[in-house]
DNA sequence: GATATTTGACCTGTA
DNA sequence: ATACAGGTCAAATAT
């Protein structure tokens, strides 16, 4: 459960690993990577986007393999043209300090499980602007009762199960609820796969191997972006394309039944189902236009043996337990895209929890996965055995994006939920100041996973932090390309540095939308309407909520933010 | 000729 | 009841 304790760390606490190491692991990623790796970060989360987009964005060379795997972006900036470009760091602030900051530690969502070193599938499953996503919005309206939010709590199970799954991205609460409750999906189960899921890199996971959504989700991004993982080359070879089709590397044999062009994703899904005789499972792929596979999907579990011949490792094999042919099936959505993953990693990150609390995952799936479990009902499968992987479609890495909002305080990280009207996960950071009661939380919108929303609440009885008070750590650039960019824009809000002048402010909001080349964020003073806004951005405190809402909504007509919730999580907190 | 894939048509579920 | 979308079938085609 480390996995899935660590990914909701309250304390701040050094120790803990998986912040940490998340961090550092995409810090590290992010520092060693070129614009290259940037670049297929973002196309992860972008799945869903037309490919030829992607490759038209792109100006590397060859098209990026690794959707699913690679870090999210990191929130500290878009890929900027040159590598030394990704990092502002500002003055004063050191390197170890980034680390410690909100934007990492909430980036840590998206990273790697930290005992792992594997992403949360949830990061997957974003589907940034997709049309997908776009649909995924009509549900925004869905209930998200599941939420449970424990940050003090140590890994017991089942609650940190739970907090996990709905700290994570969005497809993976979803995928969690949707499928995991329905089917009864458990998080021990979760954990296994979190635990398994570092040393579980293969291009294709068995559905038996597999049994929790995010590991298929990452799995299948990993496959068909080549991801970290150590395992890939072997599982991968020349002539792979032609293989998958009939095998997927994950151990069985598969025939192709069907194809098809689902709406809201550029992808066509192929069907397969299992030529061992009498052998009810089935899957679903989907592969983008350059050929990585963006989802994959199983349906029922195979009632034989794993053919004999395999290339794959057996290390791989053995990394993730598959629950027997005859356990229960667990459908996993990942997509992607999202992206989508949902990993679309980011989408993974958040948005691959798809529990309806995340209701970010993309809709998209829904259907299908409604349909596929109705059937494996109906046939009889209740258990946890199918499994979505949904890839990258979506998945714009939310967190680390917004954290990029350093606004010259220490904020700890405290929670994380999703919201009603909201698909993507709102952190929540306290001042780490000691007493002062200024709080933030930090979502994207909803309609844009580019624009990112900041809420202060409170006033400061400090002064900025000597090192960061500078503000002159801007990260903002220019992004490169702007479809590339989904979420991932590292951008410090204005909003920090009115904050930092103005410590009496009580509630701040600040909302950065996507920007253009070139283009400067904005916050959300900037673009409210006269009438509209009676909020100045200073005005008061926990009373503007309603004020901030209606300014997110006239700017964001989807995105909604509810008091409710925040006095929920403020309950649940305190 | 056997086997697998492709692809348009049909079926089914959902809104 | 209807339209739409996803899933499956099965003949045609390819390997």
């Amino acid at each position: 459960m480390a996995s899935s304790t660590g990914s909701f760390s309250s304390d701040y606490n050094p120790d803990f690993s998986f912040s940490a190491q998340f961090m550092t692991s995409s810090f590290t990623d992010l520092l060693a990577g070129d614009d290259d790796t940037g670049n297929q970060n973002q196309e992860r989360i972008t799945v869903r986007r037309g490919l030829s987009d992607r490759i038209a964005d792109r100006t590397g060379a060859g098209v990026p393999k690794f959707k699913s795997i690679s870090p999210p972006l990191l929130p500290i900036s878009p890929p900027a043209a040159s590598p030394s470009s990704y990092f502002a760091i500002p003055p004063g602030l050191s390197p170890a300090e980034l680390l410690d900051s909100p934007v990492l530690l909430s980036s840590s969502n998206i990273l790697p499980s930290p005992t792992t070193g594997t992403f949360p599938s949830q990061a997957f499953n974003w589907r940034s602007n997709s049309s997908s996503y776009q649909q995924g919005i009509k549900q925004e309206d869905r209930k998200y009762s599941d939420f449970s939010f424990q940050p003090q709590t140590r890994p017991s199970t089942t609650s940190a199960s739970i907090f996990q799954s709905s700290t994570n991205t969005d497809s993976t609460e979803q995928t969690l609820k949707g499928q995991g409750q329905a089917w009864g999906f458990t998080e021990p189960t979760k954990e296994t796969d979190f635990s398994s899921w570092k040393s579980s890199v293969k291009s294709e996971f068995d559905p038996r191997q597999n049994f929790s959504p995010e590991i298929s989700t990452i799995q299948a991004k990993s496959q068909s972006n080549g991801g970290f993982q150590p395992d890939y080359n072997q599982n991968s070879q020349p002539s792979q394309s032609l293989r998958e089709q009939r095998s997927s590397d994950d151990g069985y044999n598969w025939r192709k039944y069907g194809q098809k062009q689902v709406k809201g994703s550029e992808n066509p899904r192929s069907y397969y189902k299992c030529t061992y005789p009498n052998c009810p499972t089935k899957k679903k792929v989907e592969r983008s236009v350059d050929g990585p596979i963006t989802e994959i999907v199983y349906k029922g579990s195979h009632n034989h043996p794993k053919p004999q011949s395999t290339r794959r490792s057996s290390a791989s094999s053995q990394s993730i337990q598959a629950p027997a042919a005859t356990s229960p099936e667990i459908e996993a959505v990942v997509t992607p895209e999202n992206s989508s993953i949902s990993m679309g990693d980011d989408d993974f990150d958040q948005n691959s929890q798809r529990s309806k609390s995340g209701g970010d995952e993309i809709d998209e799936d829904e259907p299908e996965t409604k349909r596929w479990k109705k059937e494996n009902e109906n046939e009889g499968m209740s258990a946890p055995g199918s499994r979505t992987v949904r890839e990258p479609r979506v998945v714009v890495q939310t967190r680390s994006d917004i954290d990029i909002l350093d606004d010259g305080y220490r904020w700890r990280k405290y929670g994380q939920k999703v919201v009603k009207g909201n698909p993507n996960p709102r952190s929540y950071y306290k001042c780490t100041s000691v007493e002062c009661p200024v709080r933030k939380h930090v979502e994207r919108a909803s309609h844009d996973m580019r624009a990112v929303i900041t809420t202060y609440e409170g006033k400061h009885n400090h002064d900025v932090p000597a090192a960061r008070g500078s503000g002159s750590h801007t990260v903002n650039r220019p992004s490169p390309d702007n479809n590339n960019n989904n979420g991932a824009m590292a951008i410090r809000p204005l909003a920090v540095n009115n904050h930092s002048n103005h410590t009496a402010s009580n509630s701040l909001r600040s909302i950065r939308l996507p920007t253009s080349e070139g283009q400067a964020p904005f916050t959300l003073e900037m673009l409210q309407s006269p009438g509209s806004f009676g909020f100045s951005g200073f005005g008061n405190s926990v009373g503007s909520y309603m004020n901030q809402e209606q300014h997110t909504e006239n700017v964001f007509p989807r995105t909604k933010e509810e008091p409710r919730d925040d006095m929920f999580l403020e309950s649940l907190l305190c």
